[in-house]
DNA sequence: TCTATATTCTACTCAGAGGTAGAAATAAGA
DNA sequence: TCTTATTTCTACCTCTGAGTAGAATATAGA
């Protein structure tokens, strides 16, 4: 019960580019300052920049770098991009149905933590990672 | 951020064998009732087994059933059978080290509910499921 | 002993996650 | 225009999760 490992990497680029607003940063950059491998890394910042999560610039002085307001920028948009959002509203037995009045057998000790978790990733904001000051990316 | 299928299937059989201490049933019977994979049931069957979280007989009339006190079986245990258990030991962007002095972005937002969802597998019993009434398999 | 039914074991397939490699396209700067 | 560095695109690989198929083994009951 984790986020996929590329949602690990999709987090950690996100955070640490927006920690460093006014400056661009190349795949190869984030690579060895992130480590996390090259040309994957690369695929991902496709993603980020389909998904209008980064502004990237193509040829010489090429990279990606975020231009819009942290605070408009959920942890959930991220999660989306890269393993969707499904597992959020599920439940936790694969239930097709299942609710309080018709509940399985998880139900009432999950609903909670789950509504917590889905809570945190839909309300928390790049703006918010960068105020708890982390330098760790 | 969801279990495992197989651990999805394992939670549902012990949950479904809890509610019937004194019938043994065939993983034949368990697939029919619970629409578990027929043969992937079996081998998750012998997992259960093997982990002594389930009694087998072999043979002609051959089954599973459990024979432990069900408040000694814990939902970790059958989490550990299929999926292992470190995922809720570990930081959320997949640090080695990470803590309340050394953090990474998410930790603040992540610690306590990781705690609380980590409570919810080490503390929660099949007793425990059996007692909230659900006829949900 | 034989038959039938069950578990156990082994091997295979497909899809997706994580990752590598190479080619093509884009753009700055000389 | 050419060179260089970058992004973009395409294809490949390995491993694991989920699942199927078949054979071997174990056991009850006739």
């Amino acid at each position: 019960m984790r986020f996929q490992k590329t949602t690990e990497y999709a987090i950690r680029v996100m955070v640490f580019l927006a920690d460093h607003m006014d400056e661009r940063y190349s795949a190869n950059q984030l690579h060895q300052t992130l480590q996390i491998p090259y040309k994957y890394l690369g695929r991902l910042m496709q993603k980020l920049s389909n998904a209008g999560l980064v502004e990237v610039t193509q040829g010489k002085q090429g990279g990606y770098r975020i231009i819009q307001d942290l605070s408009n920028i959920y942890l959930s948009e991220i999660v989306n991009v890269v393993e969707g959002l499904a597992d959020y509203g599920r439940c936790v037995l694969g239930f097709p149905q299942c609710s309080d009045e018709n509940p399985c057998s998880l139900h009432k000790i999950w609903k909670e933590r789950q509504e917590s978790i889905t809570k945190m990733i839909y309300d928390t904001t790049l703006a918010d990672l960068q105020s708890n000051g982390s330098k760790k990316y």
